[in-house]
RNA sequence: GGGCCCGUAGCUUAGCCUGGUUGGAGCACCCGGCUGAUAACCGGGAGGCCACCGGUUCAAAUCCGGUCGGGCCCA
């Protein structure tokens, strides 16, 4: 009896159940504690360091993330069969806006004045729970897909030890004089004192009608007023300046006449009147008569000043180009004016237009969205929406309004208020990230990007423009900002750890419980101004999420206050992974701060994943019901055929467009046939014992059948190609080729053409070579396919060995361990490609005669090729053919062709390649050959040479035959005889009765050796059938007693026709 | 509005860098074959204005310019 421990022998599989068979392999990984012990085995070698972009665990983990854990872990996993230590560590993104916003939903806080009464500390309580919403989904979608990752020890942004390692590296940008103090233009609710992501506003766009306004600015020293047109009157008081368009023509203007219909509104000009305005847009704004005096370029208006349109509103302070025309390049004719009025805080071309030129930055409407005191006496204190009217009067009654008209247009609205946003300057803090620009761009360019114009086309662009980072958030949750700011001197500090803030504080303030609002908001210092004795208080902001992540390669290992062993030996991180959106979101993050603090490169390779769309190219969302759950397909072909899938889909870069069936298809073809191959293997090597590491019934490679060391050839040949594409990024490429290996080489024709010798039931050295052979290439197979489906290819190699995939070398080894490839021997794959080629072009020949395949040949011929002597028993069998022989006359079959060779012709010919090829189409293929023999081959006055054509030889007419191209061979013709004789049609017949038995036998689920008594009724007028194909019969259905009569039957359980005569039979399974 | 990517059969895709014989597969469909071979396999068929328009060229799915559609990022 076969011995049953697995680590001697394969244990019977059984059927495919990718739940269970999954479920299995991870407890076992959890028992065995495999991913540790994946580790620790190259504790001390090479590391290859990644890094994990932190998911935030308030969202549901969904097909997206599936992705790019897959793409993290397969590269990690493989880099540890190559001998790699790979250290995963897990990481949690825990701070931000989408965190504050799930919670103020939650809560239903729709303001900041609501958070602030509903109690700070309490709400970062809040959020700082809701942060783990989906913690537990996330874990068990890592375990399900087979993510190893340790989530037990991650880093959290929102620990004490990851804020002070952020904060330390703020204090570095700090020293190097990298962080200042500025405004941002932001969308900004008053309503509810919040700015919005571009995100947000997305979500509220809404048309409204609104009043727009040409207002008149009176020019110093000048009689004429120029002309500019707002959609936002509130901002009007606000102006500091206008902006022309240096190229643009504008023109100067007298009004003639009075206009001639009725005049809609407030507003007006009197005769005699002089405006400026850009030339082309006179027929939409004016509504006088009126004649042009001059005609000028926008830069001869730039440098003239005007009168402010609410004196007193702003401090002029020390600008010299307060209320003056500036020239700007995005001013354009499109619309208004051509003249844009400029109010400096509340437009983000306003606020970098007047940092460029100096306007001063001065609000006239507070962060609650009313005026400011002071701005003027009928507005002051006012909401601004509710101020359009009063303004345009106050216009219209100095005579400053020309017109006032109904603007309808789409404008970002409040989704929890739908209060329109205001464009509004905010304080903000700044990384001076234009400082480092070379410096950053050459950091970029020694980044390995997947794939390449990521890092040169799109993180490329947007650096060649960048701009300095706004770290800074009025929020709650999140890093605060270490920087304080003296009440007395205005002196700031930037805290680089925690005890430099203990050591610095008041006596009388509280030492903050952590390191977040509203603690640290409690800790007053010291202010560090020698001179000065005040009291420093911190600024009220927290920092960018995104500054949080930027930290991740440093933060996690708390450097520099502990670890400084572990970040200096995984730094550079040597591979991160994330969807192409993280470009200018972590990407860029990690870049800017490794930069900045380190004067670092952060990465050195990067792969940048295309989104999972829709089976229709559209993006997914909750509303168009088209999400992917991956659940839906753990739960149904498994993880391992998700990630196969995934994998093979299409390049790693490109969008995916996820198909359900697609998956379907995976798990039908590669999973359902390797197992099934893997189960062969294992069915006979239990009933036969067999156990590949006794070294006495070992049988050589170079003493096994041709067959054996073909698939061995194969696969060397398939894992190389595998690893290349590999090391290119090229992951679907690679797949793809195994795939095609197992399904077509391995099964379809490996495994097909062997099982006969299994069924041996004496003990063979060719058996026993079919054995080593199945047993080497299933190990191959698992190892290769190990990083992309870690499950069903750890289950193989664990029946197979007792030892899991994932603590084995890479095949193709690597600089740390050895290859272990099995010989290749390319000939010998060439002379397989065309045996293959042989039966398959038989099938089409016996389609194209009407030929059954199971009515033998008794003749076939092989015309040209090389020897394939080894082969003809394995060709005649699939042929179906009686005796095949090879054709060394290839005139006896086959005839010439020549055909043109368009690239060579069309260098010599050019444009007269046409011609020429009209003149080789007349003519025929022997006497053009015999001409170019001869020497004169002269086609209507072309030339032609022996290098012009190429030669094919097909077969000739007449002949059951085809002929096909084998690569660097020639042309290959099959040629088979189709004339019939009894013993040939007898052989049929019992091929037909066979199968047909056979087919029964699978029908009642007999056991393989069970032997049957057999009753055969053929009409009196059929064929007969020979007493030996008779006992083939017999033997093929194991029929070990049987009895065959030519009459009707009278009790026949199953009948069929062959050719017309009717056969039955009945079959009884022996005791 | 700017940048980057994608567009090939009903679906998923190869080929494009480096132009050259008839654009190659898989799924689904139809016909046939084969099978102690698995949701498998083999042969054949049908299905392609290679998104569209223009240019370069003897020759364009391939190179160039533009348009449209999809996606992402930035304004």
């Amino acid at each position: 009896m076969p011995k049953t421990s697995s680590e001697k022998q394969p244990l019977n599989s059984g059927a495919y159940d990718p739940v269970s068979l999954e479920t299995e392999v991870s407890e076992r990984w959890n028992t065995e504690k495999t991913f540790k012990k994946s580790i620790e085995q190259r504790r001390n070698s090479k590391p290859f360091t990644f890094l994990e972009g932190p998911p935030t665990a308030n969202g549901k983990p969904g097909i997206h993330h599936v992705l790019s854990r897959l793409y993290k872990d397969m590269v990690c996993r493989w880099k540890t069969m190559e001998g790699h230590l790979v250290e995963r560590k897990g990481g949690w993104d825990t701070h931000g806006l989408p965190v504050e916003i799930e919670v103020q939903k939650q809560l239903n806080l729709m303001s900041n004045e609501e958070i602030e009464a509903y109690g700070m500390e309490a709400f970062n309580q809040k959020c700082k729970e809701s942060v783990w919403t989906y913690e537990e989904a996330w874990r068990e979608m890592s375990e399900r897909m087979a993510f190893w990752v340790d989530m037990d020890n991650p880093y959290v942004t929102l620990h004490d030890e990851y804020i002070e390692s952020a904060w330390w590296s703020l204090k570095q940008m700090h020293d190097k004089g990298l962080l200042f103090r500025g405004h941002k233009v932001l969308p900004y609710c008053p309503q509810t004192g919040t700015s919005y992501s571009t995100h947000e506003v997305s979500l509220g766009y809404k048309e409204v009608a609104e009043p727009a306004v040409y207002v008149k600015f009176q020019l110093v020293d000048d009689n004429a007023s120029v002309l500019a047109w707002t959609t936002t009157p509130w901002t009007l008081p606000g102006n500091v300046g206008l902006a022309v368009g240096p190229d643009v023509v504008y023109c100067r203007i007298r009004i003639t006449e009075p206009p001639a219909g009725s005049w809609e509104g407030r507003g007006g000009a009197k005769v005699d009147d002089e405006l400026i305005l850009a030339k082309d847009l006179l027929p939409e704004v004016m509504r006088h008569k009126m004649e042009i005096i001059e005609e000028f370029s926008g830069s001869d208006l730039v440098g003239k000043a005007y009168h402010p349109l609410f004196p007193g509103a702003i401090d002029r302070g020390d600008s010299e180009t307060a209320w003056t025309i500036v020239g700007a390049d995005f001013v354009t004719t499109t619309d208004g004016t051509g003249i844009v009025h400029t109010a400096v805080m509340y437009g983000e071309d306003d606020y970098s237009l007047g940092m460029e030129v100096g306007f001063p930055a001065q609000h006239t409407v507070g962060m609650d969205g009313k005026f400011i005191q002071g701005t003027h006496d009928e507005l002051d204190g006012q909401y601004v929406k509710d101020c359009d009217s009063k303004i345009i009067d106050l216009l219209s009654n100095d005579s400053q309004l020309y017109r006032e008209h109904i603007y309808t247009h789409d404008y970002p609205h409040c989704w929890r208020t739908d209060h329109p946003l205001l464009y509004y300057a905010m304080d903000s803090w700044f990384v001076r990230m234009t400082a480092v620009k070379d410096k950053i761009i050459e950091y970029n360019s020694q980044v390995e990007w997947a794939p390449e114009w990521t890092g040169t086309g799109r993180v490329g662009e947007w650096l060649r423009n960048i701009k300095d980072w706004a770290i800074s958030r009025e929020r709650y949750w999140g890093t605060p900002i270490p920087v304080w700011i003296c009440e007395e001197c205005g002196h700031d500090h930037c805290i680089g750890s925690i005890e430099e803030m203990i050591s610095l504080k008041t006596e009388s303030s509280p030492t903050p419980k952590e390191l977040h609002r509203p603690y640290v908001d409690d800790v007053k210092l010291h202010c560090t101004q020698k001179e000065c004795n005040g009291k420093m208080v911190r600024e009220p902001y927290v920092m960018d999420c995104w500054f949080d992540s930027g930290c991740a390669f440093f933060a996690q290992w708390h450097y520099p206050f502990e670890n400084e062993d572990k970040f200096k030996g995984s730094f550079p991180v040597d591979y991160i992974c994330e969807a192409v959106d993280q470009t200018r979101g972590w990407f860029y993050s990690l870049l800017a701060v490794s930069t900045t603090v380190f004067d670092s490169i952060c990465y050195n390779r990067c792969l940048s994943l295309g989104h999972v769309l829709d089976n229709e190219g559209k993006k997914m969302s909750k509303s168009k019901g088209n999400v992917v759950n991956p659940w839906d397909h753990f739960n149904k072909e498994g993880s391992d055929a998700i990630r196969w899938y995934m994998t093979t889909q299409s390049a790693p870069w490109n969008p995916m467009n996820f198909d359900p069936n697609g998956v379907r298809e995976t798990y039908a073809k590669m999973f359902l046939t390797l197992w099934n191959v893997h189960r062969f293997h294992a069915d006979y090597a239990l009933l036969d014992g067999f156990t590949p590491s006794d070294k006495s019934n070992f049988i050589p490679v170079e003493q096994r059948s041709p067959l054996d060391r073909w698939i061995l050839s194969r696969i060397a040949t398939v894992a190389q190609d595998y690893h290349n594409q590999f090391v290119s990024w090229e992951f679907h490429k690679a797949g793809r080729d195994l795939e095609n290996f197992v399904i077509n080489d391995l099964s379809n024709w490996y495994v097909r053409r062997s099982r006969r010798r299994l069924w041996d039931e004496a003990d063979s050295n060719d058996k026993r070579a079919c054995q080593h052979t199945l047993h080497e290439v299933l190990c191959t197979v698992s190892k290769l396919m190990a990083p992309v489906s870690p499950f069903m290819s750890d289950r193989i190699h664990y029946d197979l060995t007792g030892i899991s995939v994932h603590m084995t070398d890479w095949p193709m080894g690597s600089d740390l361990v050895e290859k272990d490839l099995p010989p290749q021997d390319l000939e010998l794959e060439k002379q397989m490609a065309i045996v293959r080629n042989l039966t398959e072009t038989g099938r089409r020949i016996r389609v194209d005669s009407k030929r059954r395949q199971r009515l033998p040949c008794q003749s076939g011929w092989i015309v040209g090729g090389p020897d394939l002597s080894d082969f003809h028993a394995i060709i005649a069998e699939e042929l179906n053919v009686e005796n095949l022989e090879t054709e060394d006359d290839l005139d006896r079959f086959q005839q010439i062709e020549l055909f043109p060779e368009h690239k060579v012709l069309g260098k010599k010919y050019r444009a007269e390649l046409p011609n020429v090829l009209a003149e080789l189409n007349k003519i025929d293929s022997e006497t053009l050959l015999s001409q170019i023999d001869s020497g004169t081959a002269n086609l209507g006055g072309y030339e032609i040479t022996m290098e012009d054509v190429s030669i094919r030889r097909v077969e000739k007419e007449g002949y059951a035959a085809s002929t096909f191209a084998a690569d660097d061979i020639g042309d290959i013709s099959l040629v088979l005889d189709m004339s019939l004789s009894d013993s040939l049609i007898s052989k049929g017949l019992a091929r037909e009765i066979t199968r047909r038995i056979q087919s029964k036998r699978k029908d009642l689920d007999l056991e393989l050796e069970a032997t049957i008594s057999l009753n055969v009724w053929l009409s009196e007028d059929s064929p007969k059938l020979s007493s030996q194909d008779w006992e083939y019969v017999k033997f093929e259905t194991r029929a070990s007693n049987a009895e065959l009569f030519y009459s009707e039957s009278n009790n026949a359980s199953d009948n069929f026709e062959v050719e017309g005569k009717e056969i039955s039979f009945t079959l009884k399974l022996n005791n």
